[in-house]
Formats: C-alpha cells, sequence, structure tokens
DNA sequence: ATCGTCCATCGTCGATCAACGATATGAGGG
DNA sequence: CCCTCATATCGTTGATCGACGATGGACGAT
C-alpha cells in the first residue's frame, strides 16, 4: 500500500527486485573474505608462500581444526582447491573464481 | 610446541601471521557486500537508482526495519554515507571507501 | 499544537559462525 | 600388519547475524 499512496521512486524497476542471482553470487564471493584469516590464508596462496595445509597452521594463529574448517569455506566458495598429494593436500587459488571476484568488483 | 617438532615451513615469515591490520581492513570491507541485500543496496546507490531509505525499502523485498539495520551495517564499513535532507535520509556511496575496496580486491 | 511521514533503534527469535579438542580417515614407512 | 603423520570431520559452546514488529524521535504541513 506505500507504493500506491506515493509517486514511483525506482522508475527503472517496476518491481521490487527479485532475489538477483548475480548478487547472490557476489555476496558468496565476498563472504568467502570476509574473514581475517580467510584473507590471510588466500593471500599466502596467491604468494605461494604455502599451500599445504599444515604450513598454513604454522603461518596463522589458529588451531589446525580451525584453519581446516576456512579452507572448507574457501573451497566451498570456489575460491581455492586442493588436490591430493600423498598423505598431505596441496592447496592452490583457483584463477578463473578469482578473475570473477575481481571482475564483480571492479564493475561496481 | 608444533613448531618445535617440524622444520620450518614459511621462511619467509618467521614468526606466525599477527592480526594483519590490512587483512581486517580487507575482511571488514568484504563483509559490508556478503549479504545478497547489502550488494544490491550498493549497486542502486551507485546507479543513483535510489538514495532514500524509503526508495531502497521499495526496491528489496524486505521490511524497512531490515533495510534500515543494512544501511547501518554498510554505514559502519565505511562503504555509504547518509546525510538527513529534511525528514529523509539520503545515501550515498563513499567514493574513497570503495576504491580502497577495489584496490584492494585488485592487488590479490 | 497536533498530526503524519520518515527513519533509527530496541527486543526477540531462530539460524549460523568461529573457535576448540577429540576423534576418525587415509597414505606410507618400518 | 601396525604405527605415524597429515587432514578431515564431529560435537560443543559462546557469539553474532538476519529477520521482523513495535516503539521512539525528528521534521514539515495543516
Amino acid at each position: 500500500m506505500a507504493k500506491k499512496s506515493r509517486t514511483k521512486s525506482c522508475d527503472s524497476t517496476p518491481v521490487k527486485l527479485k532475489a538477483d542471482p548475480t548478487a547472490e553470487e557476489f555476496a558468496r564471493l565476498a563472504w568467502a573474505i570476509a574473514h581475517p584469516a580467510r584473507v590471510q590464508i588466500v593471500r599466502l596462496l596467491i604468494g605461494r608462500e604455502a599451500c599445504v595445509c599444515g604450513e598454513i597452521v604454522d603461518c596463522l594463529p589458529l588451531a589446525q581444526s580451525t584453519v581446516s574448517q576456512h579452507l572448507k569455506i574457501l573451497k566451498e566458495s570456489g575460491l581455492i582447491q586442493g588436490e591430493v598429494d600423498g598423505p598431505k593436500v596441496c592447496y592452490c587459488i583457483n584463477p578463473k573464481q578469482l578473475e570473477r571476484l575481481k571482475s564483480l568488483v571492479a564493475k561496481l
């Protein structure tokens, strides 16, 4: 009813914005790096200063299980990927998704 | 103790990374847009399709109080700023912080 | 002065996050 | 075959988010 009693404001968007798929993808990627520990993990991986989980744990003041959880979140967002290397797991950046994030932010 | 029993892995970072201020700033800005509704609000403000709170409410399928809360989060992150215009409040992007975010992401 | 409008804030509720220790899994070495 | 190391996962706990309705305060108009 509020819409009827006022002159239209959003002329270019006649109806309410639906759940914008782009906005959701954007939010999902931004969410992945919306935590200081995950920012540092991503930076470590990009700089190739570390790639194995244990190395990352040594670089951060967090427990191994916590780091593993952050890695899981990053993996689910698609920003990183991990491949098994014997008993270890080597994580690396997913360049495609990283570029996607950069593109979305740059277009803001 | 874990550090003592293994050979050092992060040679370029002799000690554990402290709370990196840049990482925290980064996470804070990313957090601001880590929600679909906030992404849409930021886009509306950038495109100048809306700037008054009531207009934004009309554009989103959310209650006024919820939108106001998202606006508060965005304001606290520094990404937007609001100035009182009579009984209304006009929100607009803070270009400086937006550029800061873009810069941080681009340098990843 | 008393409305009505616009917005911010409060209080609440359920859901989710972030951290940890403890435990399970899986690949190799003895 | 057992043992160890490197990770992943489970279960718990406290803190925070995200949504809403209700209330309060500021301002302009009647």
